[in-house]
DNA sequence: GAACTTAGTGTCGTCAATACACGAACATGG
DNA sequence: CCATGTTCGTGTATTGACGACACTAAGTTC
């Protein structure tokens, strides 16, 4: 065995606040936890980190085994540290907030997670562990992060029409844009390409839009 | 012994990067080390978590251990988690950022660190670790967050002229502000309020602020 | 083809940020 | 003590950014 450090070793995990948009409103993916401690409760998804990969690697990959699906944007943005927030022994928690848009759900059971299941911001239920504070900060910070636009196509198709950049802005700041003002800062940005290309189906057509080079 | 989950478990520690200015420049101390690896090597202060502390507490230990000194301002800015960062076994680095004013320096050896030294930013050793990295990212997040100003107390003593806060903000920002403009914004945050109470020493005295409230 | 619904645009007023120059107050040195 | 030098401290005019606001355009649906 190699040589180790002569101190305590917690044990580090990761845990992601995975959200998306379902008809308009923001939801984020919950698992029923298969095993204990909080059997059968509800928690975010996550898991131990392993030797050979990196954190965001580790995030990554336990987002890919639990929900089936990868994200292209996989942001930490705290840690959770309490010696006692796990029951059994102490854990360190990197927090990853993540992004995907909603087509793409498949959502998978594992063998930690008796299943998954997206759930609207604002109808939770109780939640394992520490993560209601968790997830408290994911969306302070997703909401601090949307202002910059360019987060928000990883909730979106790869085409999308300015008006559903702008309803997944405000579903994820929680305020209200002007029409003509936020197209006018969206264009004026650069971040997006318009397409030749429209989007039908309900009254006039829109004029799809893609992420800029 | 406890149950304990059937996964690795990585050292963590903390490392920190203290900013200080001293004469109108940028510093960062640094620690050479007292121990292998990277014995005589200079590198960021830090340590260990251990079982009773969180991450925050660590951090704050380990800058009062190395330094003597205790700050104000202890900000989380990154993980550094690649495998092989260290030589000997996996160890996951929280990083931190602190700031203190130069008059509160009491820099001292311990036992992990034969000496501890100010190195002006733009003439620092070579770095241990990937700590070189960890204080490039340092910096940046040093940048981005003096906007806000208020960040910059902690780099002053209690109370402060706004030449010797603007001096900060240029120091961190690198980039110049113009006099008027720059007063007019602090003064608008309503971050400072101003005593009664006026520096000299050289030509015309300037007013003191406090941070406000 | 009439009615409905969403897409898309331009202007004006207000406010914030920028650039810019000089008199005031004190220290220093002759 | 007076002249000089240095930093402190202020106001205005211009410009660009942001916010409010109402109508026409284009398809869909009935």
């Amino acid at each position: 065995m190699a040589f180790t450090y002569a101190y305590p070793h917690p044990a580090v995990a990761t845990d992601i606040a995975v959200f998306t948009l379902r008809r308009g409103a923001l939801h984020v993916l919950l698992i029923e936890r298969g095993g204990e401690p909080f059997l059968g409760a509800w928690a975010l998804p996550g898991g131990f980190v392993q030797p050979e990969e990196d954190l965001d690697a580790c995030a990554r990959r336990e987002l890919q085994e639990e929900t089936g699906v990868e994200s292209d944007v996989l942001l930490h943005f705290a840690n959770f540290s309490a010696p006692c927030r796990d029951p059994r022994e102490r854990v360190i928690s990197v927090a990853y907030l993540a992004l995907m848009p909603s087509d793409e759900l498949r959502v998978e059971g594992s063998s930690d997670a008796a299943q998954a299941q997206w759930f609207p911001i604002g109808d939770l239920p109780p939640l394992a562990f520490d993560h209601e504070e968790i997830l408290r900060q994911a969306l302070a910070n997703l909401g601090a992060r949307a202002r910059g636009v360019t987060l928000l196509f990883a909730l979106l198709p790869p085409r999308f029409t300015l008006s559903q950049l702008q309803a997944a802005y405000e579903a994820v700041t929680g305020e209200e844009a002007e029409k003509r003002n936020f197209r006018k800062m969206v264009l004026g940005l650069g971040c997006v390409r318009e397409t030749d290309d429209f989007a039908h189906g309900s009254h006039r057509p829109a004029r799809l839009y893609e992420a800029a080079a």
